[in-house]
DNA sequence: ATACGCTTTGCAAGCGTGTGCAAAGACTTC
DNA sequence: GAAGTCTTTGCACACGCTTGCAAAGCGTAT
């Protein structure tokens, strides 16, 4: 490990070759003047010397480091681990890589990571939680830096903003659960307060109301398996036991519905009919068989990469309202 | 959004702050000499100007990039999001940053991670997915770069190999088998044939052997929820039913018990045993409350990112065998 | 007053690239 | 053969930073 000075460099590869370095650097510049000839010696020699780019050193002279920082909070939740893993593939299949930063739920913590992204003049930031403050995000902004914001529904210009209809979905699910006969709805939200899951929450009390029909709300904890048991601990007390409850997502009705089946010993569909929102996988197994939002992971990787990579600016705003596919399992009655 | 050179530079700062350039360098380096009353000038000047070191830049210099690759496959995994978690917030506790690079499960993409991570000159690189061959990982080593394998038992000398003892833990598996009197004996496993996951069969089958007693395998797909529902089906149409399953994973352990209760009818623990591995959030849950040992991530991420910040050379041995702890739930008689 | 030691500061070289510019070379056209 | 066009190549500068080196500043002992 001796002494430092270990990696080759351009110089090194134009000296084996026989060439100037310009012509090394040229062999791998998309759309640079070589001759073939010049090209087969540098390759090859570059390739009996283990020689890479030095993407640093590019990225200092290009002004554009090819990175993308994805700022995220509890990315050992299913929803977003399937959505970083989106995120990455699409990211690597445009010649970019992700810097991954993992904050807690305070904006302080964002604000650090944003900081980090400029540090390292990353081309662009991809922010999944917590909400910057606008000075950060200017700062961003004026460093050249482009931001993505995904399900955050912010006001703020400049950014590209990713969010889902959620008022709209609430209002299927409220349909949904009508058209199975039920009578008393309830809502199970976090407490996280997010601009999206408060979005579910007012679209399902507004279609309650719409159809002269109470809607009983509960918000507890972070939005876990275990704030999902609470929440039905506390809805199954209650004096009027819904029979219908919207989760604001898929985790929190995981949790609703084991404390419900295990702990109350109801049966899902018959007595209680439950939706949640996201569909994660788990939503999907034996156990659970759970009637979803399915957010179009795929869609939103795919166009937030596509945007922060072509110089084109103008944004095709039906993005800041992606519909949510409703997938209908044995969570409710009469799918 | 003009032309580029938006960012602003040392320069800048020693300009406003009437010192040179390297003063405002110093500043921002730890151990350097700066007098209390220059920096706090430049300092002053940065926060003015929004002034944030050229991490690019300083990797040049310093032959030190700061970044260490993650490569991983099927990130999505509650294991491997939960490692990562782990591991991203170790790495910035020491002031480094992780680049995510997704890998599908050939090798061949795992060798494009590491040259990914060369080109970025990344001090080191994590690999929790894959076999990289020796060519690509002798390239890395010789280009200064650190290895850290996690689970991953390969026999090569210059890497960190974090692994499990999987015999070990195979072995209190049976025993725990035997002491809820267990008699008919099965190992689900898939067929990714990774080194650990093999080390737990053949610790199974070994324990098996000891005690004279028959254990049965069966192999498939990839280690998936999906997979463990066919293993099921399998082992349960089998002339003699196993009452006493060790499963590889503890997503496998989920599908298995999903197809288990609701396709073949069975109570578990009464008529079926089942042991997983990895304690992932899922195997909490009130709907598998399932026997499984826990990976120590949190020491796994703490001594990786350890290893990979100190210069120190050597290697707790030790480390090559760290114990999973058997957490006992419901999904075994008697614990 | 001189010598010495210590801290602080600026200069300048270098890290590994990309790229504009001009020169050189190859090839076509008259 | 001369002129013109097009491609290829090398030189040299720039990117933003770190750091060795020497000079400068300052305080103290002789």
């Amino acid at each position: 490990m001796s002494d430092r000075k270990i990696f080759v460099s351009a110089k090194d590869v134009a000296d084996r070759a026989g060439v100037s370095r310009s012509a090394v650097s040229r062999t791998f510049t998309a759309g640079a003047s070589v001759s073939e000839e010049t090209r087969r010696k540098v390759t090859e020699a570059a390739d009996a010397l283990g020689y890479h780019v030095n993407h640093l050193a590019r990225g200092l002279m290009r002004n554009e480091s090819g990175i993308v920082c994805l700022v995220v909070s509890e990315l050992d939740t299913p929803y977003r681990a399937g959505l970083i893993k989106a995120l990455t593939q699409q990211l690597q299949a445009n010649a970019k890589v992700a810097m991954l930063i993992n904050t807690d739920r305070s904006d302080q913590s964002v604000e650090l990571a944003l900081r980090q992204a400029i540090r390292y003049r990353a081309d662009a930031s991809i922010i999944l939680s917590g909400m910057p403050d606008k000075s950060i995000t200017d700062l961003c902004l004026r460093n050249g830096q482009r931001l993505v914001l995904i399900n955050r529904d912010d006001e703020q210009a400049g950014p590209l903003r990713i969010n889902l209809d959620d008022r709209e979905a609430a209002r299927r699910a409220f349909t949904a659960f009508l058209r199975a006969g039920c009578r008393e709805f309830g809502f199970a939200n976090s407490q996280a307060m997010t601009p999206s899951l408060m979005a579910r929450e007012e679209g399902f009390l507004a279609a309650g109301r719409q159809h002269g029909l109470d809607v009983s709300v509960e918000r507890f904890g972070p939005t876990s398996y275990h704030s999902g048991t609470v929440l039905a601990q506390r809805f199954m007390t209650r004096a009027k036991r819904p029979d219908a409850v919207f989760c604001a997502t898929d985790l929190l009705a995981c949790g609703f519905m084991d404390a419900a089946r295990h702990q109350f010993k109801l049966d899902i569909p018959s007595e209680l009919c439950v939706i949640g929102f996201d569909d994660i996988e788990q939503a999907s197994w034996s156990s659970y068989d759970l009637t979803t939002f399915a957010q179009p992971v795929q869609v939103i990787a795919r166009e937030a990469v596509a945007w922060l990579s072509q110089p084109g600016e103008t944004v095709s705003s039906d993005l800041s309202k992606l519909v949510p596919e409703l997938i209908w399992r044995a969570s409710v009655r009469g799918g």
